[in-house]
DNA sequence: ATTATACATTATAATCATTCTAAACTGTTG
DNA sequence: CAACAGTTTAGAATGATTATAATGTATAAT
């Protein structure tokens, strides 16, 4: 099946009509070797550097969420100036690099099992993350 | 010493001037039994509450971001949409509540420690913290 | 105590990420 | 092709947070 297809196949999964935006916004976050971790804007950027053109702000923000609603894409809290997104949708937990504000994937197996001893009464766990806040560890630093 | 020469002397450490605004600040944050989680929202509304009085955004945000530079308040990150912070300084995790949007606290020892095996180079863990997201058990969910 | 100064408060405007709107456009189906 | 439902888009609206700059106040020097 050819990488298009692939695409469109994906967007249908997700209940979505396979237009060129859609398409394009495909290629650029599942098109690649490795899984990453963008924000919205890195997605504009990225956007209209490989195609030259832009896509509505709507248009990003709409797919990104119906992807993420769908699986395919993990929205990930750091801090509240902006969201976070990851390609990886496997659970996992993240170092975030406070010089840089970039995450770094740690794979479940990267760190001991999580028991967690207390419980909420009548709550059920969705998710258990782990964020590990990192910065350079040399002197000087103001 | 009175409540109020303490609030005073954690303003003065803060390098901040004892205000009336601060001191009544700092009754709501610091002049109880429990430690609590709370938005700026929260924050405004209980000042107005309890003292039938309005503090500008501006002091509220300037005042609360001192206290948490210098350590007397902790920010913790669920979501972009706004920022919570915690009167408990201390290291500990969060259960996140997504039916009723507010926190519970998760103390060290209720979590078997973690240990990561993976480390970022040249880099130094700042802390690592643990976010429980949890939801309603029942069937009857949208 | 008066005064001078630096620091604070405030209302309001600005910013910025995100969401909404509603008009123009396009994929799909018959 | 025609009709319709779904889509894109620019721009406006929202909401949290931060900046501004005029007015007010705590503090220390006189
Ligand atoms: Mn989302
Ligand atoms: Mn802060
Ligand atoms: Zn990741
Ligand atoms: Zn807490």
């Amino acid at each position: 099946m050819s990488k298009n297809a692939k695409f469109v196949e994906k967007l249908r999964e997700t209940g979505l009509r396979p237009t060129k935006q859609r398409v394009k916004i495909c290629k650029v976050l599942f098109d690649r070797e490795k899984t990453f971790h963008f924000t919205i804007n890195d997605l504009v950027k990225r956007i209209s550097e490989e195609f030259n053109e832009k896509i509505s702000l709507a248009t990003i923000y709409n797919t990104v969420h119906a992807f993420e609603k769908k699986g395919y894409l993990k929205e990930i809290s750091i801090n509240s100036d902006k969201s976070y997104f990851d390609t990886n949708t496997s659970v996992h937990h993240h170092f975030y690099d406070e010089d840089t504000h970039k995450l770094i994937d740690c794979n479940e197996n990267d760190i001991e099992s999580i028991n967690i001893k207390k419980n909420i009464t009548g709550k059920k766990i969705n998710s258990v993350e782990v964020l590990i806040r990192v910065a350079s560890d040399n002197q000087n630093q103001n």
